[in-house]
RNA sequence: GGUUCGUUGGUCAAGCGGCUAAGACGUCGCCCUCUCACGGCGAAAACAGGGGUUCGAUUCCCCUACGAACUGCCA
């Protein structure tokens, strides 16, 4: 067969060569040891958490070696794309820092362009030709009902399913075959006509996982579809050699297409860049655990965070604390750098997938949401509840100072920090009692059990007397009001005799709290009263008294 | 079915032939304290199972079980 005379008749208008595209692309001129890595997605506009993850993990190992950290968009299946997706991806992760040094975006550099597969339908088919003329390519007539019959085949005989070998019935057609489907019209792919052999096996090294022995890829897949778009794979191997990628850095479903990459890049003649494989984040389900699926987890969607209202830096963190679970040591050594200063290492990432600890993110989000000031907060909150709470949004521009005051309130108890705040949702379902107005605030009462009615009714009515809400030792009056109403001043004395009395300080705040908030739990009573005012607190009481005294 | 990967407390995880098997989150208890918190201290809690190799295995090898990924003209 005249290889030449075969790649004319498949590619006639491909004029260009693979030298021509080496000087198009040249190396790229960094430092030694600078990695070149990137974000592929699909233009799909949604942000799974597991890309997040990778996005950050790509950034930062390009980032710390002095390399290039960039976006290409693998739109090679029209059927998944989505109008505006590629701003989206692009502005959802630029809401958490990760912005790209190059890719289709307005002021990026475009030697490497164009970054979106779609408009590289040249370059590929320049590469395919290429291949052809080595007698590594061929056209593959087969339709979608003879593949079927060929995999039952295989199933049947209990042997690798694909197309490769003796199956592979299209390598073995003459010129003249081809050239009359051809001129009949066929619809037909280029298929790579792989030089593997059965049973020979290749090493891969992984930074995470150590050596990896896998059978050589033998199956002789499609390079270019029926429309000439090439598959991932193709595309994988054109791209990344001259867009110079030199680390790929993947999710671990990749890892088992390994074999026909590094064939790929083979037979191409490219240079291969170094692979590692992250494992996914997991969810539990039942006994086991299985991918976060966008189908059936809202949390899997960066998203979700967003609305929730998690910083980003809170995310982020999380996040590194999975990829590197040394992380957390390193911050707590060194508190007054941020993450941009820790240095990520490969080898140490997870090699089984991590199930998404919601209870975590809430601890480090409450660690990063303290360590926060009140401008700080305030800002990232409006900004949130601009777009989810607009309620919230309208008492923080209507009025900046007592909202500040609030948020003072629960980032502080007297000089001691507190850490009830992880996500600006909580704002409102926390505090309801300081943000929601009173008309539409609903209080479900945390009462313990062991207070009567009677009891509540008694502290409140004698509360009432005399709120003393401008005291200066407002404490102190609690504790006169409560040892007249026989509860304890002291916890201590109260607990070496607790018959004696009816209750303890402790008691009084606590019925005095919930009937002010709902709440058992809260931030400085005084302060909390002091801002709502004296007015809303009566009415409270009085609310208390009938919703949870009779 | 085949290929490959994985399996340390409830969760995330250190560990790389010799330890009472780190730490973090969560849980529980105690202490501090002008209530709630914050903080401090402490407790319970783990090497999937079975064979080897070795003076000695969580660490190395094999098998089993369980889990995961891939096995497309989707990425």
């Amino acid at each position: 067969m005249d290889y030449n005379k075969l790649a004319e008749l498949i590619f006639p208008d491909i004029k260009g060569t693979v030298g021509e595209l080496e000087e198009r692309f040249p190396k790229r001129d960094l430092p030694d040891g600078a990695k070149v890595t990137r974000f592929a997605p699909s233009p799909t506009g949604y942000m799974h958490i597991g890309g997040l993850y990778a996005a950050m993990i790509s950034r930062k190992i390009a980032k710390q070696s002095g390399g290039v950290f960039y976006l290409r968009i693998e739109d090679t299946d029209k059927k998944r794309e989505v109008e505006d997706g590629v701003n989206e991806i692009i502005n959802s992760l630029k809401k958490f820092g990760l912005e790209f040094d190059e890719g289709p975006f307005e002021g990026s550099p475009d030697v490497y362009a164009p970054y979106k597969q779609s408009e590289r339908k040249e370059i590929y088919q320049i590469c395919v030709k290429a291949l052809m003329k080595k007698g590594l390519a061929y056209p593959c007539f087969a339709t979608p009902e003879e593949l079927d019959a060929i995999r039952a085949e295989q199933e049947k005989l209990k042997v690798d399913i694909g197309y490769y070998g003796e199956y592979a019935i299209a390598r073995n057609y003459t010129y003249e075959e081809i050239e009359e489907k051809i001129k009949a019209g066929m619809p037909y792919v280029v298929r790579l006509k792989s030089p593997g052999v059965a049973g020979n096996y290749v090493r891969y090294t992984d930074d995470i996982r150590g050596d990896i022995d896998m059978p050589e890829n033998i199956m002789d897949v499609v390079l270019l579809k029926s429309d000439g778009i090439p598959t991932y794979h193709f595309a994988h191997a054109v791209d990344d050699h001259f867009m110079r990628t030199n680390q790929v850095i993947r999710g671990d479903e990749w890892l088992a297409s390994y074999p026909l990459h590094k064939q790929l890049f083979e037979v191409c003649g490219f240079e291969q860049p170094e692979y590692v494989h992250i494992s996914p984040i997991m969810k539990a389900e039942g006994n086991g655990k299985r991918k976060l699926s966008k189908r059936k987890d809202p949390e899997a969607a960066v998203g979700f965070y967003q609305e929730q209202g998690y910083p980003a830096e809170s995310v982020l963190e999380y996040l590194m604390t999975i990829a590197n679970s040394n992380y957390e040591e390193w911050h707590a050594a060194n508190q007054d750098k941020s993450i941009d200063d820790f240095v990520l290492s490969l080898s140490k990432m997870p090699v089984s997938g991590a199930l998404f600890d919601m209870v975590k993110l809430n601890d480090v989000s409450k660690e990063m949401i303290s360590t926060f000031d009140a401008d700080t907060c305030y800002d990232k909150i409006m900004d949130w509840a601009d777009e989810y709470d607009k309620n919230l949004y309208e008492f923080g521009t209507k009025d900046k100072e007592s909202f500040i005051k609030t948020i003072e309130l629960w980032k502080m108890s007297g000089n001691k920090v507190r850490k009830d705040v992880a996500k600006w949702s909580d704002l409102t379902e926390m505090f309801d009692y300081l943000y929601v107005p009173d008309d539409a605030l609903k209080f479900d009462y945390e009462v313990d059990e062991k207070y009567t009615k009677e009891q509540l009714a008694e502290v409140i009515n004698e509360y009432k007397k005399d709120m003393f809400l401008t005291s200066e030792n407002w404490f102190a009056d609690m504790k006169v009001m409560g040892e007249k109403l026989g509860y304890c001043p002291n916890v201590k004395e109260y607990k070496k005799a607790p018959e004696q009395y009816k209750g303890s300080i402790t008691d009084i705040c606590t019925i005095v709290r919930v009937a002010v908030t709902g709440k058992k739990n809260s931030p400085d009573l005084f302060t909390i009263m002091s801002v709502i005012g004296k007015d809303r607190t009566e009415a409270r009481l009085n609310r208390f008294m009938e919703e949870a005294c009779k």
